[in-house]
DNA sequence: TCAATAGTGTCTTTTAGACAGTATTAT
DNA sequence: ATAATACTGTCTAAAAGACACTATTGA
């Protein structure tokens, strides 16, 4: 049998096809102010994801996760990487896929399906870009906020996805790190964690984090070229030891 | 501004719309089969999938994951379940999507989007099925033996995907249940995770699982009628306590 | 009585959890 | 000196891990 004489008779346009598939994504970022005391204190921080202001029908005017249409000559996650370089100028950041949304009528303009991300971006690379864009345009909003608002399409559910899907991963991943610089004191980690997951609560986080041998070797101490234990004393008087995240990923189970 | 003016300019198919978007599914079951042994012995389970074989072109007479088109009126969900529903007469059984797969060139139909879905069936609701089935052209593969073949499109990354994802989920949630009756004894829930995840192993499996704190409440004693603990020799000459899985889901971290 | 699975006793080591106490240092 | 954050000491309780041991029962 000859596959050509197949691929003759094949006829693609026998069904209705997609219109669109787009790719929508939610930009998270954790802004850091700086408490306004007279000693030094750990900062205020908020986690925040950023919303664009729609120009066009459908949904003009109101607010939506950046995002846009797949080219054929991409893939969903190439088409998500440029959406967020155009959209951030950021290009080597965090970002996975977590979910499709295909419900018939989420788009006025017909049977368009939606791919859903997650990036995560640092605070300090996104400040360049946001001031080159038109700023109207553009809003990093406080996650709560976000999700009291009438956003376009689905995007509110995607959004709330997104968000029940980052904190699931802050605590079962070493995705924090995503979130702080190479070397962190403790404090900020659990600031990190606490500040996208509220109600994380860990005594002893020190402890645990350091002296466990099943998390052992998450992260590491940080020392300088003379050997010593690298200090940081951003937040406070007394100067903290730095750690940094190694590659090991712990293996999670229920029945261990 | 009146919208239904912008919609009158809205131009959809001004654009190279993709050419489908299929859904494929990833069906795992464990077939068990007794051993022949003259005393009650521990059967023999081994994790399999479905696979299919292609009658038309692309990828004719090679085998491949079921699935289908998506329709413009059902969403990817429902037309998983509709295809899954065709290929094996089942509906309420556990399915979950975990992928897109886009890469250009995946097809050579065109421009085809597809959306990779897991279900885990017991094998006894496939048995009526495949009976009534063209035999020759479904079959319940083990899945070494499927990832040794050359599967259609990109379906053997699927399958690869697809194992990955249960692996994971099996140590990490109780989907284990899937595969088991409601009530079971310890060493079949063993045998099921360590059938689905070959390397898994717990020394004082029965303790951790009955007597940990953190742990307990995942499953439950079954008790008969007086309230006697209600036990199974399906398996062994010494009857073992029969088990339920409860609704308590527990919560994974690597920081606790 | 033996083979096969089910479950327990007991010991040691590790981890969790609480919480009071000490350490550091810019202001 | 004080306020703010960074740790450590020490105790108790809980859990993990090893492994030899007992229990049950159909063939």
């Amino acid at each position: 049998m000859n596959p050509n004489e197949n691929e003759r008779n094949y006829t693609p346009s026998k069904y209705r096809t997609p219109d669109g598939a787009p790719s929508d994504i939610a930009i998270f970022t954790i802004t850091t102010t700086e408490k306004l005391t007279v000693k030094k204190a750990l900062p205020t921080r908020e986690l925040r994801v950023m919303l664009v202001q729609r120009k066009a029908w459908p949904f003009a005017g109101q607010w939506a996760l950046p995002g846009g249409f797949c080219h054929e000559s991409e893939s969903m996650h190439e088409c998500a990487r440029r959406e967020l370089q155009e959209e951030t100028g950021v290009a080597d950041v965090h970002m996975e896929y977590f979910n499709v949304y295909s419900n018939p009528g989420r788009d006025p303009r017909g049977w368009i399906i939606s791919h859903a991300f997650l990036a995560l971006v640092q605070e300090k690379r996104l400040a360049s870009r946001r001031a080159a864009d038109d700023a109207a345009a553009v809003q990093l909003l406080p996650v709560e906020e976000a999700l009291r608002m009438d956003l376009a399409f689905d995007h509110k559910e995607i959004l709330s996805d997104a968000l029940n899907k980052i904190r699931e991963k802050m605590v079962t991943t070493t995705i924090a790190k995503e979130f702080l610089p190479e070397e962190f004191t403790i404090s900020e980690l659990y600031q990190v964690i606490q500040t996208v997951v509220p109600d994380f609560e860990e005594k002893n986080f020190i402890r645990k984090i350091t002296s466990t041998q099943s998390r052992k070797g998450i992260i590491e101490e940080v020392r300088d070229l003379n050997g010593e234990p690298k200090l940081s004393n951003r937040y406070s008087q007394r100067a903290a030891q730095l750690y940094r995240f190694t590659d090991h990923k712990p293996q999670l189970s229920i029945y261990s």
